[in-house]
DNA sequence: GAATTGTAGCGAATAAAAAGCGAATTGCAA
DNA sequence: TTGCAATTCGCTTTTTATTCGCTACAATTC
């Protein structure tokens, strides 16, 4: 059955919004993520994508949606095989090896959400605007982790984790910008990054 | 199974104070903890919370509750939320909008392998040692694209694609590096990148 | 071209669940 | 057997979902 575009905005935004915050969203929450005014448009939607066997919810119960995993699913595109290693400095061989590589093995059993970079404040770590880190959701972070987190409950940034006494030091890594300092009161982490995925056009 | 957003503080405390203390809260402390006055509105929390099957305690006994962990029912692992964009200059938007992103959509239909990458002949493209390099297997590629070349059927390299005349120049990005240049007879692509994966431990 | 169907949207009124309270009661364990 | 913690009861408030009647648009069918 087709989904139409704002189905789909509808679909991401419910499974983004769950993930990030651990429950499911109101309505209201709902109407706000995604521009809309009444609750009925709401209501209409998650009707229809139900209706479509793409969620789950219980009938007058709060926060009760429950997105359905995508139906399987594409033959094993997931898993790439691993030819060898490449020299990237003098031309070496490449080896035909049998390993493979897949989001997977990266992902483990952690929860993982994806955020898309935007600045230059890694650029050191060689993490640049427009790639996609994949960031394991937790609260604490250790020392030298690349974490996102939260100042003040308002701006997420992406940052080496440093504790010094009570305050917490974040690091860009860019060698043009200063780190942020902030009380350990004020900062928030809300994931530490396991590892990138860039795509070019 | 959906959760409210006072059911997921619940749990949230649950599993704080268990981890802290080694021991599992009375409701009093429970109550305390999260503000209530009424031991009667913990002892509901806690019995839908068990309804849900998210966590389990013995009936009338003191400090019995165990917050089970969450259900790892997942398992198309491949497909990540993509909370939104994070600003690695200065903090700016917090997290907002909601699609997805996964293996597939770099790979698409094509033919795709992996290579690791050693050296640091494309520094400057920000692809350095130990990240996976996603390569389509072609045999022909556009000017200025990033190409694994093989030179004289024998070694392989990780550079940027330019036709000059009949010859063909292989480019690193890396500004202390020279560029290779040999015939276009003796040149074979093995592919063009697609994109890359970087793995942190 | 007209009628029909499905999607997308609005605002207001209504109903139900979730979350809360204080007080009284029950049941385990020392 | 007694004290503390858990349970239960009736009740209120807040939050959330549902429903109704309406407009508009785009695609499909008659």
């Amino acid at each position: 059955m087709a989904i139409t575009r704002r189905q789909k905005e509808v679909i991401d935004f419910l499974s983004g919004f769950t993930t990030k915050n651990g429950y499911s969203p109101s309505y209201e929450e709902i109407a706000s993520g995604l521009g809309l005014n009444s609750l009925a448009t709401v209501h209409k939607h998650i009707t229809n994508l139900q209706n479509k066997g793409l969620l789950q919810r219980a009938h007058n119960r709060s926060r009760s949606i429950d997105v359905l995993p995508p139906r399987t699913n594409k033959k094993g595109f997931e898993r790439l095989p691993l030819l060898g290693r490449i020299a990237a400095g003098q031309p070496v061989e490449a080896i035909e090896t049998a390993e493979s590589i897949s989001l997977g093995d990266i992902i483990g059993n952690r929860e993982v959400f994806a955020l898309e970079v935007r600045g230059d404040s890694m650029r050191d770590e060689h993490i640049v605007s427009g790639d996609y880190v994949l960031v394991e959701r937790t609260r604490t972070a250790r020392e030298g982790e690349i974490v996102v987190a939260l100042i003040d409950g308002a701006d997420a940034t992406l940052k080496r984790f440093y504790r010094e006494g009570s305050m917490i030091r974040l690091q860009p890594s860019n060698a043009e910008m200063a780190p942020i300092y902030a009380p350990a009161a004020n900062v928030t982490i809300q994931g530490k990054v396991l590892g990138i995925l860039r795509k070019y056009s």
